[in-house]
DNA sequence: GTCTATGCAAAGGCTTTGCAACCTA
DNA sequence: TAGGTTGCAAAGCCTTTGCATAGAC
């Protein structure tokens, strides 16, 4: 639980506070090893025991990602998912559309940035962000 | 208007009936130069003084996706977006995160079809499609 | 004690469902 | 006539807002 600890003595050094429901939702965070939704994840700490509501959840979930603690991820069924931002750059995901996993990818966002800057060139557009998902069957599913 | 009684006369001949709402829908799905949402095009719709229920549009939209006629767009408001699908392949997007405003780019997909075929590979997953989208400033707003 | 964070209730906004009536072919 | 389509009403679902209370520092 290191990791925990670490983001929330992070957050107390910015003069954000050390709650239950906030210790509770970064271990939970940080036990997913995909996206997950607020809801999920309100369904996943009720089940450790914590007591939790749901609206906390989604602000601290906003809040999270408002610092950049976490990162929010959309994919096509329109619902608001976050996973914690790693150390550096940003994940990219393989999404099956049978059984709805996710899986984190590593793509090398080097060509990705060139795109951009091309793109950026030639639309007179300042381009902040990308987001890159793919869709397809998972090993299981095919 | 040649292109919605084209896309019309290819659903007749697919057991689809012509209507007064099918027609009101995909001509202004024409006309729209960015994705729409369905309350969006049934705002634009009710303006052209053409009576279409809500309920309608959503569904229309929903079925138009699933033959094809339109493409599916999301982005990162969770809210249902969708465009009249380009003759081959796909659109990418530039977003401007201040103004909203949608532009379409192409971007060269021969590059990510490698990457797709690469992921694939690597992790014992078959990629059906992607979706890429690019957030920023237009020039208006930067 | 102060001010952030939480819980609860309620509302908001987009989307879907059920069903009878309508209208295209 | 037959069956795809539509409209209306209502419900579903995710998410946000308001406000009083609890709790961290």
């Amino acid at each position: 639980m290191k990791r925990t600890e670490f983001i929330l003595q992070s957050l107390r050094q910015n003069g954000h506070r050390i709650t239950k429901a906030r210790r509770a939702l970064i271990k939970a965070l940080l036990r997913t090893k995909q996206p997950v939704a607020a809801l999920e994840l309100h369904a996943r700490i009720s089940k450790s025991k914590v007591a939790i509501d749901r609206v906390t959840v989604y602000r601290e979930l906003k809040f999270l990602a408002d610092i950049g603690v976490v990162h929010p991820v959309n994919l096509k069924d329109n619902i608001q998912r976050y996973e914690i931002a790693p150390v550096s750059g940003h994940k990219h995901h393989l999404v099956c559309t049978a059984c709805k996993t996710v899986k984190n990818v590593n793509v090398a966002c080097a060509d990705l940035h060139n795109l951009e800057a091309l793109l950026g060139k030639k639309n007179n557009f300042i381009v902040r962000e990308h987001s890159l998902e793919f869709y397809g069957l998972c090993a299981h599913c095919a």
